[in-house]
DNA sequence: TTAATAAAAGACAAAAATATCTTTTATTAA
DNA sequence: TTAATAAAAGATATTTTTGTCTTTTATTAA
């Protein structure tokens, strides 16, 4: 298992490669990006559509036309797109799949998946969408393969 | 999405039911574990059926028989069952799904993640399988619902 | 206003994970 | 040695995730 699910990765790779794509104000095509992050193209579409439907990323159709991003979502917080694509279980959910696991009724790993989840949840609000741009442009991170 | 897949929640929460009911010595049934645990009963036998070949439980078959855990199996670490179960690529995937992500060839998260991996290891490598015993028998952690 | 472009939307398909059903095998006790 | 018990094994079913195909809608440029 992974700690994100497959489309989750699609999602916030795709992300990265549009803000890094846009800070010059462009638009990217589902192609583009596709190519550019390795993943099909059509199942992208979808993640995108959905990704664009919550606000957390533009398009517009026709030529010239494609994915773009506000300049104020490039500080928004990769736990948005997380959130968005496969709940917030991994924040908050029993590491053992306990509906009622809690303080008063841990199971046996309770406090220290507390410890870690914290741990990831921080991360992931803490480092922000826009934030690798400048390493992605000078190709010293990669997002493909 | 959880830490774990839903299979291999079900294997630690049984272990743990497993190495609880046989401290005393005894076996016990797949209906008792899978009430114990609050699992599909006909699944979780697929799921101990595997770890009993793997060697990590152990069963006999007939009147009075049922599954139970060797003594010396109480001091294997939870990431054994992990590693049986879903594979080593909580320990050591990349977070953002890359093949080629290494040192050399990092992701933006491949860092971060780097130290949330480890620390997922460590902690299940230094859990044991036989460690909650006495607070599962003290009622003072759950392992259902 | 028409043709070309590109995303949106809806339907469908394949693969993987989860769950169930049936038959077989090993063990025990009477 | 027979009947009962309980796990093993194999087949099948369902659900979820991942991936693809087709049609529609919005936008642009000529």
């Amino acid at each position: 298992m992974a700690i994100f699910s497959k489309t989750c990765e699609y999602a916030i790779r795709a992300v990265f490669y549009i803000a890094l794509k846009t800070v010059a104000g462009g638009r990217v095509g589902i192609k583009d990006i596709a190519t550019g992050i390795d993943s099909p193209e059509l199942y992208l579409a979808k993640i995108l559509q959905d990704l664009s439907r919550k606000g957390l990323i533009s398009s517009v159709k026709g030529p010239h036309g494609g994915f773009f991003i506000e300049p104020p979502s490039l500080s928004r917080p990769l736990s948005d797109i997380v959130e968005a694509v496969d709940g917030d279980s991994l924040f908050y959910g029993c590491g053992l799949g306990l509906k009622q696991c809690s303080e008063v009724n841990p199971c046996p790993l309770h406090n220290e998946f507390k410890d870690i989840r914290d741990r990831i949840h921080k991360l992931l609000n803490t480092t922000t969408i826009g934030e690798f741009n400048s390493e992605l442009i000078d190709g010293l991170l990669s997002l493909k393969k």
